[in-house]
DNA sequence: TATAGTTATACTCAAAGTGAGCATAACTAA
DNA sequence: TTAGTTATGCTCACTTTGAGTATAACTATA
């Protein structure tokens, strides 16, 4: 390393769908949420290998979809115990787990509660956040209006980093050490690069078919469409998604039918389709 | 550094567009072509404003649009020197320069000649190996039909990296070793850096304001058209570009009008507007 | 000075894609 | 049997997109 004073490390923000509760595991570090950590060794062929070796030894968890996310390193990212730089190369994976998720996950929402638009609280707060922010004047002001909209409701999902951005700015988050704190607060940055993270794979799943890397093999297009609208955070129109899935070849029926959980009419499991891979340029959702 | 036998870098992707030519800022590193590199110093509050330094002292260009591409870090990037594992995080940047670039700068297509789908003669290039990676069968014939389109010559812009990775593993470029081999290599894996920025850059113009940086204050309609061209690689149906950028808001007419190179009625120039950030979610072309 | 060549710009039209809603089918629970 | 619930089929207006025709406004040259 040229510069003896800084430190290197990787981080995997590892994601999964409980129901329709997206969330990521954590790890405890220093008593706060922090994303598990670990290092590349000289017999690590690739980072991307690095980190599938050190999350199945950490956690046991065998990674579906991995793909790197952002190496971060601004100069106040000190650990306190060594006082050096720490560069953090991070990815992001996506687990499918069948079984309910224990407390070393937590809800993506819980940290950005903001940032979930399908219910009506949530977008409140949205909208508190918002207004303060347009209320800044100036610089703040201009961006605030791209990320939250003119209304402050409409913000596009993707926008979710450049939302945190301007928050931790404005002091509104604990890390930033502000008075009023939205969110649960993580580890330094951690929080931010969950947040690139969430805008990562919220742009993601438009182009490219990784959601069916958060579902079992066979699912029905309401379980496809409560996972899409987990991680977007957005409610969606029932009909045209399923014309959009099936249109788009997404998906193939097995023929097999299921009963809702609820009760209703039954509904037929699909499976994901590979060969639209082939047949379209841009195979995604929403 | 956890690991003392791995050290660390920066690098740049520059990136500039003379008349229909796009370039990029090399340098020679042991007789071969290679991108420009820094080291971060702990000076540097963020590594941006680190590649900004170093690229300002070591070419005088001062930066416009800077992001961050990717972090490469295989392990068969080895120093033949120090013989240590070189990890280097990339960033791309745009600049725009007035007067024609001198040599240190490579054209795009002469390291990428089959990405350029604007003439024929790089059209049969890419069809030649296109249909030699297809003949191949098995997985590499499969990802070969989604990097190149299933004739050979529709691949999707912004897959050119898919493409590269394949050609490289099929041993068509000189960087691994093979007997046949399209382009100009260049040092260690800078090839491989310069095709992520091409697929990053490709991919971002349709969807952010960021051609802008590559052009004057005041610009005509062609000129705009023209640089969108030669990133994409594609030509475009003029009336059709037009209207997209004037129905997208991108620009606004100056009123005043410029006589074409060539002769031809005069276009008029338009300028960047900017408060399309404000108003549309995704502004960009294509 | 007429005419060909060249580029800019306006407009049309069909096809495809998108947003929203209505209608019906097929189940469960009371 | 009936209300409640979910799945699925279908329509319709509107927007976006791809492709082409037409015309305007210049330069260069016979």
């Amino acid at each position: 390393m040229s510069n003896p004073n800084t430190s290197l490390s990787t981080n995997a923000v590892i994601l999964a769908v409980d129901g329709d509760v997206p969330k990521l595991r954590t790890v405890d570090k220093q008593g706060r949420l922090a994303l598990p950590s670990g290092v590349l060794e000289e017999t690590d062929r690739t980072i991307q290998e690095s980190i599938r070796r050190w999350v199945m030894s950490q956690t046991g968890l065998e990674l579906g979809y991995v793909e790197q996310l952002y190496t971060f390193g601004d100069a106040d990212r000190v650990d306190a115990q060594t006082d050096s730089r720490l560069l953090s190369i991070a990815y992001i994976a996506l687990v499918h787990v069948e079984d309910a998720l224990d407390e070393s996950w937590a809800s993506i929402y819980d940290l950005f509660p903001w940032e979930d638009a399908r219910s009506s609280e949530a977008l409140m707060s949205r909208l508190q956040i918002a207004q303060q922010l347009l209320r800044g004047g100036g610089q703040q002001q201009l961006r605030a209006k791209i990320a939250f909209g003119e209304a402050g409701t409409q913000g596009d999902g993707v926008r979710a980093l450049e939302r945190y951005e301007l928050m931790y700015e404005a002091g509104l988050l604990a890390e930033a050490g502000g008075s009023k704190s939205y969110g649960q607060p993580m580890y330094l940055d951690h929080r931010r690069i969950a947040a690139t993270a969430l805008s990562r794979i919220r742009g993601k799943i438009t182009y490219r078919p990784v959601v069916f890397e958060l579902l079992p093999e066979r699912f029905t297009l309401r379980e496809l469409q409560t996972v899409v609208e987990a991680l977007s955070g957005e409610r969606l129109h029932t009909q045209n998604f399923r014309r959009l899935v099936e249109s788009g070849g997404l998906v193939a029926g097995t023929g097999e039918m299921v009963t809702p959980p609820k009760g209703g009419r039954p509904a037929e499991l699909f499976s994901f389709r590979s060969e639209v891979l082939f047949e379209r340029p841009k195979p995604g959702l929403k």
